[in-house]
DNA sequence: TTCGTAATACGAAAGTATTCGTAACAAATC
DNA sequence: GATTTGTTACGAATACTTTCGTATTACGAA
């Protein structure tokens, strides 16, 4: 297997999203970044990646006094993993139904769906 | 809005692509259903199924002894409504990633990369 | 040094989801 | 009719997730 069955809950992505995009961050900025989107204490969010440091989804360096956490799952990985259960649990597996939703329901612009096809077009000439 | 925001937990998920894809069922089939994929006790599927009808998810034919239960969500509506939740919180609102990492990842049938493509020409020229 | 601020640690409360035991009852079987 | 079987109702235990209050400690400013 690729990597272990990574599966965060919905807070920890919130948080894993953040880390990835910003890099190595403390949890004063991880807070402040969900307080965008929701308001959240600083101790919850504290709290949330102490457990993230206890599942290994993620790792600090404690060597000063504000700890920095960083991801430890990468963004790929975690990404492949809740697809496929999404896929196995709200398309039954089928790739197919949930690609002809995604695309009738949601924007792409001409230039994205050009790419798509281009990917198409690959993978019908292996 | 289309429905109201269906957001069955992943157990109900379950029973809900079993009603899907059988039509109206007792809980007895429901629960036989989910043994061929995982041991569940009947009275858990029971109190899954009555919660279900709290929520307004399922009806139920009361009038024999034994009730038959419907869903009361279509599948194109729950669909829609997780799949937007989870191209937000996974791929934050791409579906060009979401849709990319699908082709690139599991398994379409020629024909089916075929009908994509029809799919895409089709937006192409909206 | 003393005080205030900011950080971590910890535990517990609150919320949600899952699982199942037991009671009550109706129906079928003997 | 008595007993066994199958069904619903209900409550409670367990588990998991989220939230936050409080204690403690380290650091910096006065």
């Amino acid at each position: 297997m690729t990597s272990s069955n990574i599966k965060p809950t919905e807070s920890e992505l919130q948080i894993l999203q953040i880390l990835w995009a910003n890099g190595p961050s403390t949890v004063r900025f991880v807070n402040e970044e969900i307080n965008k989107e929701k308001e959240t204490g600083y101790t919850t969010t504290l709290k949330l990646m102490q457990i993230m440091i206890d599942k290994g989804i993620v790792s600090r360096d404690t060597s000063s006094r504000t700890h920095v956490y960083e991801a430890r799952v990468t963004k790929g990985d975690t990404q492949r993993n809740l697809l496929t259960n999404f896929l196995n649990s709200t398309f039954k597996g089928s790739a197919m139904s949930l690609v002809m939703q995604t695309l009738g329901n949601h924007e792409a612009s001409k230039e994205e769906l050009k790419e798509i096809k281009r990917l198409i077009t690959k993978l019908e000439n292996k």
